[in-house]
RNA sequence: CGCGGGAUAGAGCAGUCCGGUAGCUCGUCGGGCUCAUAACCCGGAGGUCGUAGGUUCAAAUCCUGCUCCCGCAA
């Protein structure tokens, strides 16, 4: 197998998974770039991304530059003279200058079958609007938000029940496959995406996470898997606040939003033309449980 | 020092304000009953009340330090 001189740049689990690839496929990664630690979580601690905790247990040498658009921070990446910059939910745009500051250019691994959901939350998005197929994308990079031409597309299916977090480990996966051989292989053939049937995956809203529980049961199944388990959707029951993390179809009626039943089975709740059954809910300031644990204790 | 909730039996909770040696639902174990139900009835086991100190005749309960968990916000 060839080896490569690899810059990765990369931010969440999912760039982790591709990241740990190329590095057990022996490749010669020269540098990591991730987001720089951010204050965030109770506390408002400083906390370090997932790829710069790899990367450190790895012994990699990373950079969190605040932006490439500076020139030391072209000029640094520049000097890696790499084989190629692997991207992988990154979080910055990338100008012109880095996009072709490796011999190969610039190549992202994005979570999605391009050209739809292009953008920040493709994962959700697809779990969210009850796509039966989903994908991973090998592109090489342009200037416009994930619109480069398409080099490796490896597709999935998406099952009726996945959550978010099933189909996001699948795809970390299928990720890191692509990734792998692309960089083993050569010969890709780029393919234009077309423009006309781009779509676009925004960064999830937390005003879009609450359940409306006068929408169809389907649609409301969707968001609470599309959510599950990160960033989770929320809703009030009876004027408390519960975040929804494991739920089921059900075919109950009855008025949009009213608790038609509570058994250990889970919290059965009317939706538009059928209902929603909740199997594992948490109350605020309480650990996540099921319907059978909330209910020995508590009242809906 | 961003705001806030919490730690009591294997699980989920009550009791804490107004100190007096612990209770509920579920599970578990034993027995009984039923065509059947998230079954039902009877009985039992299981807790140094997160941790370290303090106040008191007496602390789950009041005071102080510490650890851990979680919601919001970012």
């Amino acid at each position: 197998m060839k080896t490569c001189n690899i810059v990765f740049m990369g931010t969440p689990d999912f760039a982790v998974s591709a990241l740990k690839r190329i590095y057990e496929d022996g490749h010669n990664i020269t540098l990591v770039l991730t987001q720089p630690d951010k204050q965030r979580g109770r506390g408002m601690a400083f906390t370090p991304s997932p790829v710069k905790a790899f990367a450190l247990e790895k012994g990699l040498e990373v950079y969190q530059p605040d932006s490439l658009k500076c020139e030391e921070a072209q000029r640094i990446i520049k000097e890696q003279n790499a084989d190629y910059i692997v991207v992988a939910a990154y979080g910055k745009l990338l100008p012109p200058a880095v996009l072709s500051a490796a011999k190969g250019g610039s190549v992202n691994v994005h979570a999605s079958l391009l050209p739809k959901y292009r953008g920040a939350a493709p994962i959700n998005r697809a779990i969210m609007a009850g796509d039966k197929v989903g994908g991973v994308t090998v592109m090489q990079m342009a200037e416009g938000l994930d619109t480069g031409d398409m080099l490796l597309v490896k597709e999935i299916p998406i099952s009726d029940t996945m959550t978010a977090g099933e189909y996001h480990d699948k795809l970390a996966s299928l990720g890191a496959d692509a990734i792998s051989e692309f960089l083993a292989g050569d010969n890709f053939v780029p393919v234009k995406q077309d423009d006309s049937l781009a779509t676009y995956a925004a960064k999830i809203e937390k005003s879009e996470t609450e359940v409306d529980f006068s929408g169809d049961s389907v649609t409301v199944y969707n968001k609470i898997r599309g959510l599950s388990p990160y960033p989770c959707a929320f809703a009030y029951i009876n004027g408390k606040r519960y975040k929804l993390k494991e739920a089921s179809l059900g075919n109950g009626n009855g008025n949009c939003g009213t608790v038609l039943s509570a058994s250990p089975d889970g919290v059965e709740i009317a939706c538009d033309n059928g209902s929603v059954i909740i199997k594992v809910l948490q109350p605020e300031g309480k650990r996540a449980m099921t319907a059978a644990e909330f209910l020995a204790g508590n009242k809906l």
